[in-house]
RNA sequence: CGCGGGGUGGAGCAGCUAGGUAGCUCGUCGGGCUCAUAACCCGAAGGUCGUAGGUUCAAAUCCUGCCCCCGCAA
């Protein structure tokens, strides 16, 4: 069986990687092509591409798939896998492998169909998320199920911790799959028509930290875009980038910080960085001011680059 | 030439506007106190201030070129 592998950011390499390693014929691979990068706009190859090449499996860049039919056809495969490609295929693409095209999904279908389950997992709160791989149609990822693998999702689990987790998870699944696929009699089931959650790619705007949230929904957003976007908020005109923090539990900041504005920094220690939310305080230990690195609330004690009763604020 | 911030002992920063002894909070090492400690006290090591020139009696500080790091935007 002759396998083609669509996939682009580090997510997709485990699941190449085991394939490969359980001797799997994987012909090529396709990904998107080389896009500036970076404050230089240097062109930069996916990491699935640098991946491939170092293994000396052919790669392809279509500009769009959708246009580069014929070229595709003339690679003779027999069965499409896709990771996170990040384009849409069309039902003349789909055509082309007998054996079917499956896609890795990091979460479980119907739940959190579209680009980015993940993060949406950690955002909602999920307790649960996992991996489903399906039979892909044209809808969006509507396609029946092959199989699914459940994961919890801990309090310590952020999104890069997530996508890790996931993406070796993914390998799993992909690689039984393609055994069933290939030796055994496949079972689809179509997917359950209630709880159809859809997720549209995130924005950064979307990531902008309200204060008057709860500590908890905070804590998720800023978990769930440490990776991506990055959750963010104004401190006298200025960006500041959340990378990690929890909701706190200290009754005695909590008390002396009763009556203060949402936002407000109550405390800053070795620890932590502790501002008010509507619901509760969150603890803050990773920061990121723009123009430099990223920093932990330690170096900002050291540092003295907070004080007590500043106010994180919305751009205006 | 997209906009902007920055490079000062191992870390995070101050000092630069108005040139003149290298500062702060930590970390490290040694000693002390303590049942004990991430606490406290005493002491020490560690920096050609990104780099190359220029101005000057004197440059971290003023001027010019270059290198590197980072945020935003794409």
């Amino acid at each position: 069986m002759k396998i083609i592998y669509a996939g682009s950011p580090q997510f997709s390499i485990p699941p190449l990687e085991k394939l490969l390693s359980k001797k799997f014929d994987i012909i090529a691979v396709l990904t998107q092509p080389d896009r500036p990068f970076g404050r230089k706009g240097i062109l930069t190859a996916t990491p699935i591409k640098n991946f491939a090449k170092a293994q000396n499996i052919p790669v392809f860049t279509f500009e769009k798939i959708a246009n580069s039919v014929q070229e595709l056809k003339a690679l003779q495969a027999d069965c499409l896998i896709t990771s996170a490609y990040g384009q849409i295929l069309t039902q003349e693409v789909l055509n082309l492998f007998q054996m079917g095209v499956y896609n890795i999904h990091a979460s479980i279908l119907p739940r959190w169909r579209g680009a980015s389950p993940i993060q949406h997992a950690l955002l909602h709160g999920d307790r649960q998320t996992g991996i489903s791989i399906m039979k892909t149609d044209v809808g969006l990822d509507t396609g029946d199920i092959v199989l699914q693998k459940t994961l919890d999702i801990t309090q310590e689990d952020n999104a890069s911790l997530l996508f890790d987790k996931l993406s070796h998870l993914g390998a799993e699944c992909i690689v039984e799959a393609m055994e069933i696929l290939q030796y055994g009699q496949i079972n689809l089931q179509k997917q359950a028509e209630d709880g159809v959650t859809i997720c549209k790619k995130i924005i950064k705007k979307e990531c902008q930290i309200d204060f008057n949230k709860s500590a908890k929904e905070i804590v998720q957003l800023v978990k769930a875009m440490e990776c991506g976007p990055v959750a963010y908020s104004h401190l006298q005109g200025q960006l500041v980038n959340f990378y990690d923090c929890k909701v706190a539990i200290d009754k005695q900041i909590e008390q002396e910080g009763m009556e203060k504005e949402n936002g407000t920094i109550l405390a800053v220690q070795k620890n932590g960085i502790f501002i008010k939310a509507n619901d509760g305080i969150i603890q803050a230990t990773v920061l990121q001011f723009a123009g430099s690195k990223k920093i932990t609330s330690q170096d900002i004690y050291n540092g003295k680059k907070l004080e007590r009763n500043q106010i994180f604020k919305k751009e205006e």
